[in-house]
DNA sequence: TTGCGTGCAAAGGTTTTGCATGGCA
DNA sequence: TGCCATGCAAAACCTTTGCACGCAA
C-alpha cells in the first residue's frame, strides 16, 4: 500500500531533505522555496504545497499556525507515530518544538476522558508557552 | 489607561454583541460580516478587523485556525481573567469550546514548569479533540 | 509508452493599507 | 473643533486550480 505514495524525483527529495534538516523547527512555504532557490535548486511553490499535502496525509509533517502569521507552518514528525503518544510544547518566542513525554500527560488524558468526556488528539494538539532558554533571556531583557 | 480604548461606537457595539451571543462558539470575519448585514447593520469588513485586532490585543477575543479553513476564527472571552488558569477544549467535530477547570490542569503546569522548565500560556493553548456527544454520534456512523 | 510530477499563469480567498469622509467627545 | 472611526477601493499575500510539458518507471 504504501508503494503507491509516488516517485521519488528530485523535487520531493529536496523538500524533505529540508524539512528532515530543520525537524526541530517549523517552516512556511516561502522559507522552503526560498532555501531551495538559494540552494540552486529552484522548485515551484505549486509543487511544495502539494508535497506537503500528500506528507500532511501520511503523517510525516505536522501543520500549524502561527501567531502574528497569515501562512501555514509547517514540521517534519518522525514516522514512528510515537508523536500520538506526547504532547507538543511550542516555544513561543523562539518557535522551537519540544516533544513532552511523560507519563503525567498519559494520565491527565485518561482523566479527561474518563471524567470530562474528551478524548485528545496529541497528533493536533500544542500546548503553547516560553521555554527554559527563552525564559532566562526574558530576565536579562527587563531593561527595556 | 482603559480609557484610551476608544470611542464608542454602533459598529463596534454590534461586532462585541456578536461576539458575546456567540461565545461558545468560534467565528469568522466573513461571518460577522454576513450576520450584520442581514440584521441591518452593515459595517465594513475593514472595520471588522481593526475591532478584532484592538480585542485581541485588549485579550477580550481568542484567535485560532481550525483546520481545513483558510480564514481566522474569533471567539470572545471573559475579561475576569480566569482563561488563564484553565484549559481549552477545542472539539474537532462540532466547534465547541470547553473552559476545563481542574486541579489536574494546574498540577500538570507546574509539573512541566519545574521538571521540564516550559512555562505554558493557558491563554494561548488549546486542546484539540473529540467532545463526549460527538464521540457518541461517531458510534452511531459507523456503518460507513 | 503511460501516467504521475512539475511549473507557469491565473483565479480565488483573506487580510492589510491608503485616503477621503463621517461621527464621537 | 479635533481626532479617531469608518468604508471603499486597491494592494499584498497565501493557496489552489488549469493546463501543457517533463520525467520516472
Amino acid at each position: 500500500m504504501n508503494s503507491g505514495s509516488g516517485y521519488k524525483t528530485k523535487q520531493r527529495q529536496a523538500i524533505l531533505d529540508y524539512l528532515i534538516q530543520n525537524k526541530e523547527k517549523h517552516v512556511t512555504v516561502s522559507k522552503i522555496s526560498d532555501y531551495l532557490e538559494s540552494d540552486g535548486n529552484h522548485v515551484g511553490v505549486t509543487t511544495i504545497y502539494r508535497h506537503l499535502d500528500k506528507l500532511l496525509e501520511q503523517g510525516l509533517v505536522r501543520k500549524y499556525t502561527v501567531d502574528g502569521t497569515t501562512s501555514a507552518c509547517f514540521q517534519y514528525t518522525d514516522p514512528d507515530g510515537c508523536c500520538s503518544e506526547h504532547f507538543h510544547l511550542k516555544c513561543e518566542k523562539c518557535g522551537k518544538l519540544y516533544h513532552l513525554s511523560c507519563e503525567h500527560v498519559s494520565e491527565l488524558c485518561s482523566h479527561i476522558y474518563s471524567e470530562h468526556g474528551f478524548r485528545i488528539n496529541l497528533c493536533r494538539t500544542v500546548l503553547y508557552g516560553v521555554c527554559e532558554n527563552c525564559i532566562s533571556e526574558e530576565k536579562g531583557e527587563i531593561s527595556e
